[in-house]
DNA sequence: CGTCTGGTTGATCTAGATCAACAGGAGTGG
DNA sequence: CCACTCCTGTTGATCTAGATCAACCAGACG
């Protein structure tokens, strides 16, 4: 990639219509929810943001950590590459959620790649304003603290849930918890969901191929479960849904 | 279980021989290493210890979490039991781990039951005393976090080698794990491993059935990788073992 | 109008699950 | 001391979910 095409939508800190941590309509959600107005002039006077286009990605495996990204808008996936090409989608991250605080807090190299799965609307902070932060501010080491046990939890979660249920399952969790989050109720259309992901990242996500996915797809229209129309998703049939996921299989 | 047989080793607090945070030799690997001598004192004198059998539970998946655990030695197993009974060994904890800070932390049920996998002995120290302790000393709580970015780490890490590596490479990792931990070089035996589960917690730990881990066993065997006899395995050519670890399959 | 990319389908192969039998202790009780 | 059952582990036979390889199709794009 060439320096020219590199970003043409990067913007340096200060004042520009993206920039103002303080009235960034995601922090209230975020670990920097209570940080003080003189703290957040800190932060939006010297953080970068940027916009990412589907596919690029914030920092690759193996990069060195130099400070945190914070999701304003879009969809960004851990992605983790093995020795011999396998890619599998570790976690997605939403807006309002801080990147990298991991390998931040650890001093370590980045495990993962974070990829922009959606046109993604994403700032950045430099080590050396974290660290000022980190010490000024007791209660957001306790944040990362509580950020750190629900990634734990829900890491632990896939990880049982991969051992014993099938793709076909899996495939209807993902839905599910999609669906919670972008779907909507239409009289006319019922529960409606616009899939975030292509196949190939479903796939990745869950842990499988492509191809795998697009059977297990054809299964739940046959099942009428659920009917696909590219990236939309009708549900039909949602207590049956519901049901599978809870039950076995 | 009726009560008489419910602990005949069990001891309360106070002076004791087993007692003794202060003594304690696992003290300085834990969460707790820079206590000082008078916190110390509150633990010790407040805390309960415990000697566990293989197979007997700390506590059960769904209870309600009093305080945490710390092993002062032993094995205990994080067992996650799903709806249709299919059983998944989530994480080991080895001798000096503190055990339930997320459940306590987060003030949730216990999402996976403890079990002594060998004889263990174990110390409970109650939630008034360990929330006191936190209050107190601001580096307790950095601790916990540090634990926690750990125990996330590995998580993943076990997360996507489930996703993609086959059932014997799966055991071969956890077979050096466990070498490096609890191996000897011998000079007449060579490398030498007491393995220190049973081979269904084997099966359970890698996220399969008794039968499937003792074909791969087996096959090990065949390609004379490992020896086994009993719970003994003999390593007949360690780079061959690092080399498949590394590489593909 | 070719080429590329993302997705679907078909055919085939295999790792691993599942079911069933069995073998060696280890305890228990007569 | 033997007969019994219980428990753990091993083996065999079979079945299937899912991986893999290959072709193909439709839309996007230069």
């Amino acid at each position: 990639m060439k320096e020219s095409d590199l970003s043409p939508m990067q913007r340096s800190g200060g004042a520009s219509e993206l920039s103002g941590c303080a009235v960034c309509p995601r922090r209230k959600e975020t670990e920097w929810c209570d940080l003080t107005a003189q703290e957040l002039e800190l932060v939006s006077s010297s953080k970068r943001e940027r916009l990412y286009k589907p596919g690029e990605l914030l920092y690759r495996q193996g990069d060195e950590c130099l400070g945190i990204y914070c999701i304003r808008d879009g969809l960004v996936g851990d992605r983790r590459i093995d020795t011999d090409g396998n890619s599998v989608l570790v976690r997605l991250n939403y807006a309002g959620t801080t990147l990298g605080y991991q390998e931040f807090l650890t001093r370590r190299l980045y495990r993962n790649s974070a990829e922009a799965m959606q046109a993604s609307h994403v700032c950045f902070i430099k080590r050396s304003v974290v660290t000022q932060l980190l010490s000024r501010s007791a209660s957001l080491g306790e944040r990362f603290l509580r950020r750190s046990l629900r990634d734990l939890r829900k890491t632990e979660d896939a990880y049982v849930v991969a051992m014993n249920r099938s793709i076909r399952s899996r495939l209807l969790h993902v839905l599910l918890v999609f669906y919670e989050r972008y779907g909507r109720h239409d009289d006319r259309r019922g529960h409606v969901l616009e899939i975030p992901l292509a196949r190939v990242d479903l796939a990745a996500l869950i842990g499988t191929g492509p191809e795998t996915i697009s059977r297990a797809i054809r299964q739940l229209q046959q099942d009428s479960l659920v009917q696909f129309e590219g990236r939309t998703a009708y549900f039909r049939n949602m207590d049956a849904v519901y049901d599978e996921i809870v039950t076995a299989a």
